[in-house]
DNA sequence: GTCTATACTGGGATAGAC
DNA sequence: GTCTATCCCAGTATAGAC
């Protein structure tokens, strides 16, 4: 059931997809889905919540020098979202229809990873490894910049996933670089 | 009309807006609307086509170097899209929403303002101005790393948009510098 | 655990009075 | 040009049979 969710939440977005069409990808009727969740606004909340909570803990950072941790969270930025390009997408894109409640959450989820990046600037900025005017707006940048990639990369293209991770990686390390 | 339909699309989603509330917020009944447009998709439609548009009319790279010209790009870029919160919003989150012919066209614009990103981009390289490996890819970086700046810039801020926007264009110049 | 059937609400769009 | 009224269809969610 989640796996259609998911599938379809990405293809046509939230509001657009029925219970109905979602049993019907799953092969029931649209009752039975309510064994399995309390009703549709679950079925993404959960989506996203467990989607953050698994970027959170698939990374953390290396004890090494600033550039290294930075080197690190970036490659592991773009294999975790070019793995799942259909939750990333619905992880931003659907923030508007989930309730007050459930959107604090997701958004602290969101804000704790926004951190981490941020902790590796301010630290490689104190170092003098990096000159950066402002860590929240470099964090924000480059997290859009990253994330972008989900939005124009695909498998069997004209990159392989080593060369686009090398490439940006290339850019931020400019970019920040004292 | 279009403004109520901006406005609501915006912040609830196209499909999750009813022509009865845009009707409401207008003043009028639903029956109404439909004097002036002929459905709620060609709504959605204008808006995008004609914000596109816009953002095409509104620029044209100066008769200078790629250096010069990649900053007036990049300023021009985050004025233009901090003015439109809400449209570049809805043109980024909406294309889902477009029946095939209206993506058909919507792409073909985004993809014109991509190509004079590009265009810069390649003369810089071929110049020995700018070291950047993958052009196309580069374009897609630095344009979702500006447009990410509608996500969090707030008016009244820490920041002001020519701080902004000259710490953007500081992290650009220096991903792509040679 | 899944189905059929349905309650209830609301959607887009149109007709015809004024 | 706008309204009221309505058509027809689809939505979420639930009840009760099997």
């Amino acid at each position: 059931m989640r796996a259609a969710a998911l599938r379809l939440f990405a293809r046509h977005g939230f509001a657009a997809v029925s219970m109905r069409q979602i049993a019907a990808e799953v092969g029931v009727q649209a009752g039975a889905l309510y064994l399995y969740t309390p009703d549709k606004q679950a079925l993404l909340f959960e989506l996203m919540r467990d989607h953050l909570e698994e970027l959170l803990a698939d990374w953390r950072a290396p004890d090494a020098a600033p550039v290294a941790q930075l080197e690190d969270f970036v490659r592991h930025h773009i294999r975790f979202h070019l793995d799942r390009p259909e939750l990333v997408f619905i992880a931003y894109m659907e923030l508007r229809n989930l309730t007050p409640e459930n959107f604090a959450v997701i958004e602290g989820l969101r804000r704790d990873y926004e951190d981490r990046l941020e902790a590796i600037l301010r630290a490689g900025q104190q170092a003098g490894d990096f000159a950066v005017p402002d860590t929240k707006l470099a964090t924000m940048a480059l997290i859009a910049m990253l994330t972008g990639v989900t939005t124009w990369y695909r498998e069997g293209g004209r990159l392989d996933r080593a060369a686009v991770a090398g490439i940006y990686w290339d850019m931020v390390r400019k970019a920040v670089a004292a």
